[in-house]
This record gives C-alpha cells, sequence and structure tokens, in this order.
DNA sequence: TGTTTTTTCTTTGTATGCAATTGTATGCAA
DNA sequence: TTGCATACAATTGCATACAAAGAAAAAACA
C-alpha cells in the first residue's frame, strides 16, 4: 500500500474528535473528561483514548492529575495575553519565513482562502473554518518542521477560547484586510513588513478577543 | 498525602528513561524503538512505554508510523538548522521577556549556574547539563507558560543533535560569556539588547554545532 | 449536631491477551 | 538469476481484566 494513505487509527480518530469537541465548546474548559465515558461515546475502548488525552496534555490543552482524571483546561485573563503574547512571536515569525520561502501555488491558495473568507462574511461558523486554514497554510509556507509544529499546538490551544471573535462582519472584513496586507508582504518579498503585519493582525485579534471578554 | 506530591505514574518514569537516553545518544537517531524491549528492560508493561511514546511523539522526537514501530528520529542538515532557526526566535524571546518578568531570585540562581557552569570547564558532561539547566531557568523567566511548553519541547528537540558542543573548555568560556551578555540585559531591564544578547549566543551555537559536524 | 473513622464506590494505572497488519523468507515459474 | 506469490513470524493496535488510589458516603462517636 502506498505510504501516508494507511487506515488512521482510532487514536488518531478520538484526537481529531476531542480536539474538534474543545473547539466546538461541547467539551468547555473545565469539563471532566472520564475515560469510559469517551471511550463509550466513540464506540472503541479506552486505551486509543488514552493514546489521545496524552497527547492532548502534551499539547497543553488539557490537563491531568494522577489518578483524578483530565480536565479541559480553562485559561484565565492572564494566561489568554499570554497566548497572544505568545501568538504574536510564531505567527509574525511564520510571515517572515513565509516571505522568503513560499511558493507561487501557497501564496494563491492563500489568496483564494482570503476571498472565501471575505465573501462568507455573516456565516461565523464558516468564516472561522476558512481563517482557521488560512492561517494554517501560511503556517505550512514558512516551510520550517519546529516552527510548524509549534504553531499547530498553539492554533490547537487556541480552542480553548471559545467562540470565535469574527461573529461580525465589520470584523471579518477587517481581518480580511489585515490578511491582504500580509499578503501583499509576502509577496514582494518583504520579510520586515510581512513580520510586521502579521503583528499587528494578531493585536487586533487580542484586541477583539478583549471586546468579546468585556461583553461577558 | 500532599497534593503535587504523588507518586510519579510509571508512564512519566518511562517518559523521563527515553528521553535521557535519547539524550545520551543510547538511543540514538534511527535507531528502532520496539514496545516489548523497552518494557522488559524496564521491567514494566507495554501500556506505560506507549503512553511515553505517544508523548515524544507529539514533542516530535520519534516518528511513530502505523503497524511499523516508532524510531527516534534524525535530523538532516536542513533540519538542525531550522531548529536553530526556531531555537533563535523562542530563546530571544525568552531573554526579552525575562528582562521584564524576571525576580531577584531568579537571576541570582541564573548568576551562580553560569558561575558553576564556567568552574566545571573541561567535564562536558556536568557543563552540557549545568547549560540545560541555566537555560531551562532562563525558561521559566519568561513567566509566559505557552513560551515555557514550546521552549521545552524545542529542548527536548536538541537532544537529536548528539554530543554537546561544549566540550572544548575554549567554548564552554565562550557561552559562559555569552550567557553573562544576556544576564546583564536581564538585569538591567533591557528588553532589546536581552533579545539581542540572546540572539547572539544562539547564533554562536549553530556555529559550533556545524564546526562539530563538519568533524564527521 | 458536628466530627472523625470506616467503608464503599468510582476512576484511573497497569498488565496482558488477541487480532490485524506488515516485513521477511521461502518456493515456484519465467 | 530474477520476479512474484504465498506463508510465516514479528510487532503493533485495541480490548479487557485487575489493582490501586481518591472521593464520596455511611457509620460511629463525642
Amino acid at each position: 500500500m502506498l505510504k501516508g494513505l494507511s487506515k488512521t487509527s482510532l487514536s488518531e480518530v478520538a484526537y481529531g474528535h476531542l480536539v474538534q469537541a474543545i473547539q466546538t465548546g461541547e467539551l468547555g474548559p473545565g469539563t471532566r473528561m472520564r475515560e469510559v465515558e469517551l471511550a463509550d461515546r466513540f464506540g472503541i475502548s479506552r486505551t486509543p483514548i488514552r493514546d489521545a488525552m496524552v497527547r492532548l496534555e502534551a499539547e497543553g490543552l488539557i490537563t491531568h492529575q494522577p489518578r483524578q482524571g483530565a480536565v479541559v483546561r480553562s485559561l484565565s485573563h492572564r494566561e489568554i495575553m499570554e497566548l497572544y503574547e505568545m501568538r504574536q512571536v510564531l505567527e509574525s515569525t511564520a510571515a517572515r519565513k513565509a516571505s522568503v520561502h513560499a511558493s507561487e501555488p501557497e501564496r494563491n491558495e492563500l489568496e483564494r482562502l482570503n476571498e472565501l473568507m471575505l465573501e462568507s462574511a455573516g456565516d461565523s461558523e464558516k468564516v472561522a473554518d476558512i481563517n482557521r486554514r488560512f492561517h494554517a497554510v501560511l503556517y505550512e509556507c514558512s516551510h520550517n518542521r519546529f516552527l510548524l509544529l509549534a504553531l499547530e499546538s498553539m492554533a490547537n490551544s487556541m480552542a480553548l477560547l471559545g467562540p470565535t471573535t469574527l461573529a461580525s462582519a465589520e470584523r471579518t472584513m477587517a481581518a480580511a484586510h489585515e490578511h491582504a496586507d500580509i499578503l501583499k508582504a509576502v509577496a514582494s518579498g518583504n520579510a520586515e513588513q510581512a513580520e510586521q503585519a502579521a503583528r499587528a493582525h494578531i493585536q487586533s485579534a487580542q484586541q477583539a478577543r478583549l471586546e468579546l471578554l468585556r461583553n461577558f
């Protein structure tokens, strides 16, 4: 059989389900995760669930006290700020590297995703999903496996923040604009400008997050 | 029993053993890791070994192809460069944050470790160990949990590089000097300078690594 | 009634067995 | 000899049983 096309293991399936459940809020921060309960829900045994949970813990999505079980991690205000700080560093680095290494097909894909996001303004579910994919592709463009690993782990941690900040059409349009700034810098190979644009984008995302938090 | 002091699970023990074995080169890059073999070696069952291996995979230390087992990851020249690139980003960020957030006891600890390292020049095992601790404390000083997580994962990946670059007394002294530069900037609260000093330190570490690679 | 001790019960940690899959060796035909 | 098919062995993926540790509940005592 061709490599890479092998049937995904139940552990991976379970991992995917759990990340998604955390992203949708089905498993909100603070939720206790019982192994048997999850195993029953997915119709599998505890073993692959444990595998998935070990991985989630390594990525910081859940905390796990010995003999006491795991809970979906809940972030304090301070930790949320730390996460955005970290995101600013990683994402601006990714943009910088992308300005050097991104291939033309990659740049085109980014353009297309950003257009698609703008067209979907209003449908917050769809916008959030396209936005995630936009950033995921940008991460790939950095062409640095270690950076990519850290970015993916961080992106998963973002799931802990709850609902997207891209609910309003205005914010979606603003974000698309900021994306376009990044793309322009990436296309022209201007590393400094790309880094700055990414930094600015994350800063306004942080701003939007704070506004969202204020209203709760 | 007091919370937090609970007996560490076998999974954690196994994880520690495996990381150490990779660090010492006992399990060098490319080595196949058979579950039963490792379980026998540690005198435990396969389950905690599997837990540890899932975690190692999440951190990028081993690769794991379904039904084919795990091997200690081996880094191409290109990947080694990527790792140092990443390290430069993370470590300079840590130094920057440390210049803002490090407490006095933390700064003192860093001073002490650096002195200790200098005194141990010649004993490469000891120097490498103290060096690791120095960097670990610096990471803590950033007071950003997400940055810390990424740094720890990256530090583990460094184990894949093989023998330390701090074997010679000269390189040890140079490194201690560079550490001192970082500490000076951190102590004076000069974020920009701290970032630059850390960046310079990683660059010369990368240089030393390249020289080491050239001779093999 | 409030507190302490004991007991039970839930849940995780670990071991182990079975089944599925993949690599490898062997034999056969071209 | 080489290419290919088939059988076998090695090894993992998953399920499940049992042990151990905490938490909750119940009972005993002041």
